[in-house]
DNA sequence: ATGCCTTACGTTATACGTAATTATT
DNA sequence: AATAATTACGTATAACGTAAGGCAT
């Protein structure tokens, strides 16, 4: 059988050009390597250099050997990656949710259930349902309910935007307010692919909004720290340092108000169970 | 580096099922597979198979390695195929012809002048010159001299088609034929794919063929040794078993002529210049 | 001279075998 | 009992290193 290591051997002479050169890069000596290179041609009954009295070259079989040889390492080394890249997503809990709030509350709760797992999460608009079908999340955030076959779906929680202001701000009294209203302020929101935020900026086309992930919004927060915020019940339950002279104005429209779901592939229930289960009562207002 | 043996042996375990079985398969002892597995997932870093108590078995990752194991082990056998089919094909001068006769000449000599070098040709009416140039041919034989660039071309010699009767035939006393007037008779004709067999079916729609590499032949001979064939200069020339009592009657018609040419590629020319020299005087008549 | 390859001989590493043990069916 | 895998220890193959020599530039 030919092996890999006396392909690397036959690249490191392509590349080298000499078999000492090669000898040396590949920490070898020169007669090793030179012997190593006669079995390769013994083991494939081919000649692949043209041995002149002080020099090798290779030979046209030869060059053919080096492009074979260049193909089969990759693949060998691809092989290896697959392999680490499956292993670490098996240590692995990738959720995808449709909004920033529930991984607030559910990485921690999932980190503190599961000490052995990475907890790996993303926000976006994309199809969560195809990439838990593919495997690329192992559980999804969704605002709908889902009846699939090979899917398991739970409610989870409910959640309901807030305008933020601080006390004092001219909005502060109010016991309600609608998108309408709020048209035209600028806001500091959750970051880009968050439903919430989609939907701020499809509802007030005249506001200006700084994400959350942006670093602008540290000099933003640096020189205004008057700027309006919107945030959610799952956000106020699991952030720790609400400022003490916040007031949080519920958001009239009802667009507003979500259910959160979560979904699991079928086979997957088990494993997830403990996650599914316990979850905090809604947040008294 | 992972070695190819270690796939091998992987992959004897996928088709075994358990590790003595495919020791057996592999003329290994059972620990010796054992071992060489444990390290194959060593140096991967990525556990295989799930081992109980009693038995050992392919995880998921397992079974990933596996079909890589396959493609990687197919591409090393691929290798080897493609390169000892270059170097057959260096110990070959593949001769392709558009008609049977001049191989009947060529390859002879080119045994002769080659003793080192195994012998291969085809007769085809497919594109001889577009297998010169894609090295499937080393020579080839055509009707009509060649101009290109990268391509050598020589003058070979000229034939003629004859019809074959024994003496007493019907036509025998003829001094020449026109395929008008041998439309109808059945003939022993040359392999498929000859220009002059082509030629043949072409002119004489109400003929009936039978050709030389077809066995039944032989049946034919048998029973009527007397069917025409039709022969030509160059096969006469080199054909030694003549029978005593053929007579060789010209074809008249002007497609019953052609002057063959020799075509190499530039590059070889030198090569095969001992074949491109002295060629026989034509056949006196 | 110096660089490059090879041959001859000795050494080491590692893949393999043997024997014994454990566990499962 | 029979089958399967593993552990512990010894062995042998073959890949490697060292020393020396030839043959070029």
């Amino acid at each position: 059988m030919i092996e890999n290591y006396q392909l690397e051997q036959l690249l490191a002479f392509y590349d080298c050009g000499t078999l000492s050169a090669a000898a040396e890069r590949l920490n070898l000596t020169e007669p090793s390597l030179s012997r190593s290179m006669r079995r390769l041609e013994e083991k494939l009954g081919v000649c692949l250099f043209d041995r002149r009295k002080n020099r090798v070259v290779l030979n046209e079989a030869g060059r053919l050997a080096v492009t074979h040889a260049q193909q089969i390492l990759s693949c060998v080394e691809e092989m290896a990656q697959h392999l680490r890249l499956y292993e670490q997503s098996l240590h692995t809990l990738t959720i995808g949710s449709c909004a920033m709030g529930p991984l607030l509350e559910l990485r921690p709760r999932a980190a503190s259930l599961y000490p052995t797992l990475n907890i790996s999460s993303a926000v976006t608009d994309g199809d969560l349902l195809q990439g838990l079908r593919r495997g690329e999340y192992d559980m999804i955030v969704l605002a709908q309910p889902v009846e699939e076959e090979g899917l398991f779906c739970r409610e989870y929680r409910s959640d309901r935007l807030y305008l933020a202001v601080v006390r004092g701000h001219p909005l502060a009294d109010r016991k309600s307010i609608s998108f309408a209203e709020m048209d035209g302020i600028s806001f500091i929101v959750h970051p880009r692919g968050d439903m919430w935020t989609n939907l701020l900026i499809a509802k007030m086309p005249h506001s200006s909004f700084f994400f959350h992930e942006n670093p602008d919004v540290l000099m933003i927060v640096a020189q205004d720290p008057t700027t309006p915020t919107v945030t959610s019940d799952i956000v106020l339950d699991n952030t720790y340092e609400v400022r003490a002279d916040q007031v949080n104005i519920p958001i009239s429209d009802p667009e507003g108000r979500a259910d959160f779901y979560l979904v699991c592939r079928e086979e997957d229930r088990k494993k997830w169970t403990p996650l599914f289960q316990n979850f905090r009562p809604p947040r008294s207002c």
